[in-house]
DNA sequence: CTTAGCACTCGAAGGGCTTGAGTGCTAAGA
DNA sequence: TCTTAGCACTCAAGCCCTTCGAGTGCTAAG
């Protein structure tokens, strides 16, 4: 059941209306902003059908209209049309990205910021999914007696590492005969493949005394698993507040709240990617549609960028229901290809990136 | 010109109610919640004078008094008695803080969120000032062609890596020859000392093209430099928003601005940790006084915590004027001691930390 | 110097009124 | 059958007024 012509149009025009001024949009202000070849009384008959269809409400009686959570979805799905980023704003973001490379942790904080500042919202970024990729090598590079440089080097090209104790009088050839052991034993295994069990296996006929052997085991594996970890960087939630719909505290606050447990909000992102589109799809979810508590007042738009053939992270905007979803979408996807380039060419070659 | 007996006591009482309940402190209910021997209306007089003093403010003639800023100063300085952390309080704090080790980053991040969630207010956590430590091993290391993880490890037991490109046909050899000339050369020289000369000059007799060389050189470089960086950990900004002086949106807009500027705020904490006391004190800094644009309505405690002998970070609470100092401070200074206890452990041995 | 007593102040809360933006309905016109 | 002019109706927002009471400052007596 989708809406017939003009309705479509008339609801179109409604939202646009409605997210650039935060106002109930009204008969006749829609008129004056746009010129549809009606009057007043019949474009009040087809907004009170829309109503009736549930795409809009009504604040009360004797105001104007505001889209639903359903008019939103028509709208996304099929009404808005996607802007092209102006040469100025792609600059920009290419700007503020390119300054950092090869680091996946620095890329993902820029683009962060990079989006939202441009979108005027919160931005997330969720770093990649790394269990299926492989161990390509570990090294363990002794900084002081005791004390461990443990590098995680995975398929994805991506690089981890994690200082550590180690007992003090194991000596640097010793460390260097294990993590060498536990490097061959391991490499080519996926992460989630990896376990106490194999990785003490592959050690097995190291001459090294067990009780020595055990805690470098130890933190060799929580190093690699911690790898294995998903991070969240949030930005530019102070943003929020400039926005008519938080004037409200408690609002507000209700998001702040759900923001400040980014371990739930990982979860989500992450639960939510299972059920996503191929590549490049952006992802809509608006107001009761995101089952994550706090943020029923919001939108949260996300997609999903590529380390590698099987490895993905995401991110993401999260603003009012009343965002400038256009722009942000194309803002989005702006930042997700430009994510996916810097990737890829570090994986390969690096060249100029535009 | 500090204030006698009695009317010490009677600001002590109003400044304590104020910060326990939000409320202009009366003179009837400061009377029903304090045992002095005197009747309200001689209560008044005395709040009329602390008032004329400059020590109170009255919101409106109609209303009980509010603590001045030079009211809060009087009573950090002279009048609030800083509590002992009870058991639990202790142990919850330890053991948030007591999972993270070696890692400063980690335990910068849990101290400062630790700190938050007992205080209720937002903590913020400094990373150390090395630019006099000095360089102790510098390593790089291949992890595939054109790509190296350089470790940058200071005097101060702080380690520090970065992944940079170089020329993809430098070979292993090659890279181990360059970097064991830069260690050798600049090993010993503090952070600040390390220029681009400086280390140009340490590789002058290495057999390697200069073309190749000064790529190498000057990403060695970025990474010693990058590790002088103020890096700055803010938690639990949104607590602000459940305080009675933040329902008002706009204040609360304006510290949260400030907050997202997290370079000024960083460039504050350590301008003002120049004038600091001796190790071990707090600093308050009461509305008005915090030269940092938008937390005029806030104040903020810092302490500073030691990595060596000169090498220090530091930590603080940002909450509002009426924040409970004394269980900011007490709780402030056991996280203190628990990080200088960490680091020192850290450099030396692990053992038991309480 | 203290205190009882009292007049005074002023914000908060509530009620009632007005205003006007906006709707829904009706009946006539295309 | 759809459109539209016209009109009655609704209801939040803004304003004024009143009441209430918590709290003060002052005065005069102890």
């Amino acid at each position: 059941m989708t809406l017939e012509g003009r309705k479509k149009h008339i609801l179109q025009a409604i939202v646009d209306d409605y997210i650039e001024t935060a106002e109930p949009v009204a008969s006749k202000s829609l008129l004056s902003r746009h010129p549809f070849n009606l009057s007043s009384a019949t474009l009040r008959n087809e907004m009170s059908d829309l109503e009736q269809l549930g795409y809009l409400e009504q604040p009360h009686t004797s105001a104007g209209r505001v889209p639903s959570d359903k008019g939103y979805r028509e709208y996304v799905d099929s009404l808005m049309r996607i802007d092209q980023l102006s040469d100025v704003q792609a600059d920009e973001i290419r700007q503020r990205i390119s300054t950092s490379f090869s680091e996946l942790t620095q890329l993902l904080k820029n683009a962060s910021s990079a989006l939202s500042e441009q979108t005027g919202y919160v931005s997330v970024a969720l770093t990649p999914r790394l269990r299926s990729s492989y161990l390509k090598q570990l090294k363990m590079m002794m900084i002081e007696p005791g004390k461990v440089l443990v590098v995680v080097v995975l398929s994805a090209g991506v690089v981890k590492d994690k200082l550590v104790r180690i007992p003090d009088y194991l000596t640097a050839e010793q460390l260097f005969e294990v993590s060498t052991a536990i490097e061959q034993g391991l490499c080519g295994l996926s992460l989630e493949d990896i376990t106490l069990v194999t990785i003490t296996s592959a050690v097995k006929d190291t001459p090294i005394p067990d009780s020595i052997l055990n805690q470098v085991l130890f933190e060799a594996y929580t190093a690699i698993k911690q790898a294995d970890h998903l991070e969240l960087y949030i930005d530019g939630s102070h943003r929020l507040l400039s926005l008519p719909e938080f004037r409200d505290v408690d609002r507000a606050k209700n998001v702040f709240d759900t923001l400040s447990r980014d371990g739930m909000v990982a979860g989500y992102l992450d639960e939510l990617s299972g059920r996503n589109g191929p590549d490049g799809t952006y992802m809509i979810r608006i107001g009761q549609e995101i089952t994550l508590q706090g943020l029923s007042d919001c939108s949260f738009v996300t997609t999903t960028y590529n380390v590698d053939d099987k490895i993905v992270g995401n991110i993401g905007v999260i603003g009012p229901k009343r965002m400038d979803y256009s722009k942000v979408v194309s803002q989005m996807n702006f930042v997700r290809v430009l994510i996916d380039k810097h990737l890829k060419n570090d994986n390969n070659r690096m060249e100029d990136i535009g």
